[in-house]
DNA sequence: TAGATTGTTAATCGATTAACAATC
DNA sequence: TAGATTGTTAATCGATTAACAATC
């Protein structure tokens, strides 16, 4: 994670931009709640963290605040949609037409915020042919030609780990370039992709852990 | 996160734990294979760590090595289980039945990890009497009684945002002691429970961001 | 002008890594 | 004994927080 940050040759930390997400949602909250200002304290108390936090993660990107007066809601907001990237649309491909998968492909809050399923992929003779929405569920094996011809920024990953990593590879060569993992396994990239991993089954051990003290 | 660990005063941090739930995994998965001895080393390059971290995050916990030979499989793999707490069975209310839900309830690797839902809570009246397993879907309403008559120690939380905060209420008043939150908001607990976000939107949206590098 | 709040620098805190004595 | 690898201490790195001059 060296690379030039939209002009700035600083590093943006994974923290901080996870934080920006937060942000987001805050501040279009606070939008539809007809909030038209908003300083780096309130933001703070609204996203659980503390002032000093909210004005450095913003600094990175600009100035954004007025002195003595805070931040305009809309504005902030726009500027965060613009960092993120938000601010067009992501085209997805879907592996593994599980439950999960399917939980996913309906969840609305994804559409709203620009990420479109294009494309999902099985193995399972019953769910070929089957429409989701308007998206045919087809063979994995028609997944190279068709991701060639209408291709996506961003594969998700909801296979079982024993095939995970050979659709990695298969994403890899048609230009995926951002994976969002489900799968229990640690993938191989090449340097040009981006990887975000959801272990479901982390987040309830470390539950455990905390039960068990 | 204070509280005394295992006899033990240091403070465990959550990197360290979701770590050890890692280390679990592949600890699994090598017993498996039929490995029977590990090196740090190892166990770093399949966790993609350091071995340093990995010797630093079990030495928290005990000594489970031995100089020269490295890790016992087998033991270390019990030993984790028990620091985990994945030891025991642990019950599970899901609230919201939604195709999130639905997933997460039909899930494998959680009953095999000793996680069981054994409540399953909506508003929706298409839904309530539908049996998912063994399971009956019932009215929220229902759910204090009958959560006080057949405790659980997790609440799994995938109702919408506006209702979430009402849910962990409730939680709360029946003892649920850790909740595993996907909604997208940021929620109160008192402080003997554990809260774990799960905000599938942040992946999404931190994906973006880099990709937009 | 006085009060409020940003943007930024410096201090602190905590997590990771390097190094190595202990020891199998 | 020689080689390997742990457990732990000290050094480093990076993230968070405190503090405050700038300024609306």
């Amino acid at each position: 994670m060296t690379r030039e940050i939209q002009g700035n040759t600083e590093k943006i930390s994974e923290f901080t931009v996870r934080r920006l997400s937060n942000y987001f949602r805050i501040l279009r909250e606070l939008e539809v709640k007809g909030v038209t200002t908003v300083s780096s304290a309130r933001l703070a108390e609204l996203g659980g963290i503390t002032s000093a936090q909210v004005r450095k993660d913003l600094s990175y990107f600009g100035n954004f605040g007025t002195r003595g007066l805070g931040y305009k809601v809309t504005e902030l907001k726009d500027a965060v949609i613009r960092i993120l990237g938000l601010n067009h649309r992501w085209g997805m491909a879907l592996f593994g037409a599980g439950s999960l998968g399917h939980a996913l492909f309906f969840h609305n809050g994804f559409r709203e915020d620009g990420f479109y399923f294009t494309h999902v992929y099985d193995i399972d003779d019953e769910k070929i042919g089957t429409m989701w929405r308007d998206v045919e569920i087809r063979h994995v094996r028609e997944a190279e030609d068709r991701l060639r011809a209408a291709p996506v920024e961003i594969g998700v990953l909801t296979t079982p780990k024993e095939s995970a990593q050979e659709v990695v590879d298969l994403m890899a060569r048609v230009g995926v370039k951002g994976v969002l993992n489900f799968a229990p396994k640690r993938l191989e990239l090449p340097d040009n992709m981006w990887l975000r991993n959801v272990n479901l089954a982390v987040a309830l051990e470390s539950l455990s852990f905390y039960l068990s003290l």
